[in-house]
DNA sequence: CGAATGCTTGACGGTACTCAAAGATTGTGG
DNA sequence: CCACAATCTTTGAGTACCGTCAAGCATTCG
């Protein structure tokens, strides 16, 4: 079960029943489907408890930029609670599970629980930092910097929350998904990605992502990720 | 006074005691000087009360990038409440004030003020949302979509804390800060620029920036802001 | 087995980068 | 107040990285 792994806080038994009484019910969405539309606020908050997610936002002719992705842990939707109109979307990539809470009770759980929102707080603090890093790999890395971080960050992340298995993580993104991220070309992205493989750097088949020389992907991406502090878990 | 401004909300008596309470200080940075250093963590928390500054962050080759530009109102620090060591700088443009509260002081605030804790929640939502923006930008605007979003983004934000007279702006910035805000390199951040203005759809000049055809500007970018809501001041 | 989706590769062109150097502006000290 | 340095802006020339177009191949699915 998610909580129990090493990468979350424990929580005392108090505050694991607010979130419980908190909690709305468990929404399930087949890969590829919204889990929130873009320019419209959802009337839930959630928290993915599993499969992989990400949040992109689009310009009017449809170019696409995926701003994050998510993980097991991850808080969905903090961000138009405070919204003018102009929200991201958010897309589940594989088949995935989540907690949903409703949305005005938030206000509440801040007044009784401020624990839960200052936890809330840094679970937000954290996904600023991780579009901080992306919009340094848009604005200032090229392409093989941008995969080599990427595939190293998506790594890391994975192993984090246990998805990693015998060295290797679920990959369940196509090229198309990789380029939004990054900012690149669909055949710009595919010609980056072999590169790298053919150089030895990483093996991506059957879904699958196998790191095979992270020092080198790390030191071309200039992307060194730091032991990572226990999250909470809302 | 900035709080009288109808750009952020009023708060009641008693909060306002709580911030005043919160507060230690008052600091004043020099233009171009550091108001919080890369890859550490300081000590205070701030709000930007007068000037103009930006958060970034730099490769090891130094090749920077330029997060988001802070405005009066805006609150500093925050996400490295919850750093793993990897955080970004903060750097005054022009001569700025600060507000400085202590860091360790912030989990009693949303302990005893939960208000002011949903607040600060609010601001950091919004930033994210201006990275968010950002992020679509350097991945998937030309140079002249990024440059015509820029321009109007800021002066769009200066004139709603009351900095735009005459339907200008002070704007303190060089091409090299417009350059890593953008990530384009410093020429062609130039070439771009002089186009836009070539074509009439803004001046820039002796410091100040005024949008001439708002809608071209907008169109181009296409980068439609609404008008924001009131946010609350810590 | 055919359609749909995704991956791969080559050819070509353009946007944006680098290098270089000349103006313009600001600041500083004699 | 002027001379000179430092910083910033502007422009041109050449190049390269990355985007677009096009087509073939592989895999999955109904």
């Amino acid at each position: 079960m998610l909580r129990s792994s090493t990468a979350f806080v424990l929580l005392p038994p108090e505050e694991l029943r607010t979130i419980e009484d908190f909690r709305e019910g468990v929404r399930v969405v087949d890969p590829g489907r919204p889990i929130l539309e873009e320019h419209q606020r959802g009337r839930q908050l959630f928290t993915l408890y599993s499969g992989w997610a990400f949040r992109y936002k689009t310009l009017s002719d449809g170019r696409r930029q995926i701003l994050n992705f998510l993980l097991p842990g991850d808080f969905i939707g903090l961000q138009d609670e405070f919204a003018d109109g102009q929200t991201h979307g958010v897309e589940a990539v594989t088949g995935v599970t989540l907690c949903a809470f409703a949305r005005e009770r938030l206000w509440d759980l801040f007044a009784t629980q401020p624990r839960l929102g200052y936890d809330i707080t840094w679970l937000a603090a954290r996904e600023e930092k991780m579009v901080d890093d992306n919009l340094v790999t848009a604005g200032r890395r090229n392409a093989s910097e941008r995969m080599a971080m990427l595939l190293m960050h998506l790594y890391r992340r994975a192993q984090r929350v246990g998805m990693a298995h015998d060295g290797s993580i679920e990959f369940p993104f196509n090229q198309q998904h990789i380029a939004d991220a990054l900012g690149l070309s669909l055949v710009h992205t595919n010609k980056t990605l072999r590169r790298l493989s053919r150089l030895g750097l990483h093996v991506l088949e059957n879904g699958r992502l196998r790191i095979v020389d992270p020092l080198a992907l790390e030191t071309l991406g200039d992307y060194f990720e730091r032991p990572m502090l226990p999250t909470p878990l809302i």
